[in-house]
RNA sequence: CCAGACGGCCGGGCGGUCGCGGGGGCUUCGGCUCUCGAGGAAAGUCCGGGCUCCACGGUGAAAAGGUGACGGGUAACACCCGCCGGGGGCGACCCCAGGGAUAGCGCCACAGAAAGCAAACCACCUCCGGCUUGCCGGCGGAAAGGGUGAAAGGGUGGGGUAAGAGCCCACCGCGGACGCAGCGAUGCGGACGGCAUGGCAAGCCCCGCCUGGAGCAAGACCGAAUAGGGAUCACGCGCCUUGGAGCAAUCCAGGGCGGGGCUCACCGCCCCAGUGGUCCGGGUAGGUCGCGAGAACCGUCCAGCAAUGGGCGGUCCAGAGGAAUGAUCGCCGCCGCCUUCGGGCGUGGCACAGAACCCGGCUUACAGGCCGUCUGGUCGU
RNA sequence: GGUCCCUUCGUCUAUCGGUUAGGACGCUAGAUUUUCAUUCUAGAAAGGGGAGUUCGAUUCUCCCAGGGACUG
C-alpha cells in the first residue's frame, strides 16, 4: 500500500465540497473523507477543516494542527494515490491522546482505501 | 504579624529528535546549511490618528452625530497627568457625562387639600349670630401643628401674639457688592439682603468645542482560457430607395442595410442568424505590490510634582494568505493527592488566549507569582 | 477581516419613565357532548447579565454575553 505520490494542501472551497459528498469514516475524535479524483494523476491532496462548533481560534488552530501532523505521518502509508483527502475536527481533536488520534486516523484511512 | 490601599512586572525554564512559515548563502537542482518566527491583552471593535480611494472653488452656516469644571501633555482623543468641586471610607485611597433649570417647552405616577403658583383638608384664633353652654353656622386672621410623598416655599432656640408668621433677635444655612490668594476652575473674608430661586437637560432644548464619506475585501500594476464589445480589411452577396438615360427589357450613379413569427403598417415582444485575419479597450481566474526602520525598542543624562518632552549611544525585532509555533522525550520549577518521609502518582495537572495594514488609548478575560510605596490594628523596644 | 442589527411568557409579538408588563398560538383544569373535535370559563407562565442617571428603568446611557444579517 505505501507508495511516494507526492502531497498537496487543498485550498480551494469546491473541492471541500465535493469531499464532504464523497465517502467519509468517523473515528473517535476524527472525520475524514476521501474522493477519488479519477483525473489519472498520483497527486494525493489532503485539507483540513475545524468549524467554530469546536471552540476559538486557539482550539481550531491546534487541532488542525495536530491534524496536519497525523496526516504527515500516516498519509504516505495509508493514503491511495489519485485522491482528495479532508479531514474534520470534532470536539475531542485537542484533548485527545497523541498515540489515540494517530490510531483514529489510521483505522479511518484503512477503511477507507478500496480493497 | 494580621487586615487593607495603590503602582509596576512576570506569566514556566533548559536541552535532545522529527516537522512548519519568512529571509540569506551554497547547490551536482535531489537537496544542504545559517538565521528569525505571536500577546499583555494579538480579543471586543468602543474612541483617536497614519495610509489609500471617492467627493469637493474658499469660508461660514444648516442638518446629523459626538463631547462638556479648570490648567497642562499629545499627531489626536471620549485618553493620560496635575488641580478644583461633590460623594464614600477611621485611614491609605476610591468614585463622579462635573456647562446652562430667570431663553423657552415638557414631565413630576400613586398618595395627598395642594406638585409649581401660592394655595388651605383636618386642626388653631378674634369677632358676630344661634341655642341644647360647648357645640353649630358665618365674616375674617394665620400658616406654627397633623397626615401624604422622593420632594410641601429655610432650620433650631427665644421674644412676640387672640392665634400666629424673618414679624423681631441669636446661631447655622442661602444669595451676595467688594477685598485678598491663585494662570484658572475655585477658596477665604464679607458690608448688605431678609428668605426670594423645588427637581429632571444619560426629556426636547440653549451655549461652547469637534467631525466630508468609506475603508487594506482600501487601492495600484501585470493579466490567461472562454464568452462578449469596438474599429478595420478581405470574401460572400442580395434587398429597399432616390435621380438620370431608354418605348421597354435593362443600364449608370448615390444612399441605406439581416431574416422569420405574432393577420397588414408603426411600435413592442419572441425565435434564429455569416466566414476568416489584424488591432484596440474593459475585465474574470490567477499573480505581484500595498506589507513593516518607526509617534519603534533598550540604556543613560537633562527639564518637569507628574503625564510627557528633549539630547547622546546602541539594536533591527513575525509578515501568512484554507493562513506558519506542532508532536514527542529527559531534567528542573509550581500545584493537588498519597506517603513507609526516601519518594510516588497526576485521562494534556500549570491561566486567559493566536498577529492578518500599522500605531496611541479604553474596555473585557486571566491559574499562579514577584517587587515597591503607603494606611489601620496588634505585639515588643 | 470589515460593516450593521436584534435580545420581553414554551413560540410569535405589543409598550409616551409610574399597570397586577397586554394579545395570539400552545399548555393545565373545569363546563358543554354518549365520546372526540369545536365552543365557553378560569389559571400558570416573561424583561439576557452588570453598573449608572432618576424619587422610580422593560423603556434613557455605558460595559459585557448570546444570536443573526450583509460583504469576495
Amino acid at each position: 500500500m505505501t507508495d511516494n505520490s507526492p502531497i498537496e494542501r487543498l485550498k480551494k472551497r469546491p473541492d471541500f465540497l465535493l469531499a464532504a459528498a464523497a465517502a467519509h469514516a468517523a473515528r473517535g475524535a476524527v472525520v475524514v473523507q476521501a474522493r477519488d479524483r479519477e483525473d489519472g494523476a498520483a497527486l494525493v491532496r489532503v485539507g483540513f477543516t475545524a468549524t467554530r462548533r469546536i471552540g476559538g481560534a486557539v482550539v481550531r488552530n491546534r487541532a488542525k494542527r495536530r491534524l496536519r501532523e497525523a496526516a504527515r505521518v500516516l498519509l504516505p502509508l495509508h493514503g491511495r494515490p489519485g485522491h482528495d483527502y479532508v479531514f474534520v475536527a470534532r470536539a475531542g481533536t485537542t484533548m485527545r491522546p497523541w498515540a489515540r488520534l494517530l490510531d483514529d486516523v489510521k483505522s479511518a484511512l484503512i477503511r477507507l482505501a478500496p480493497t
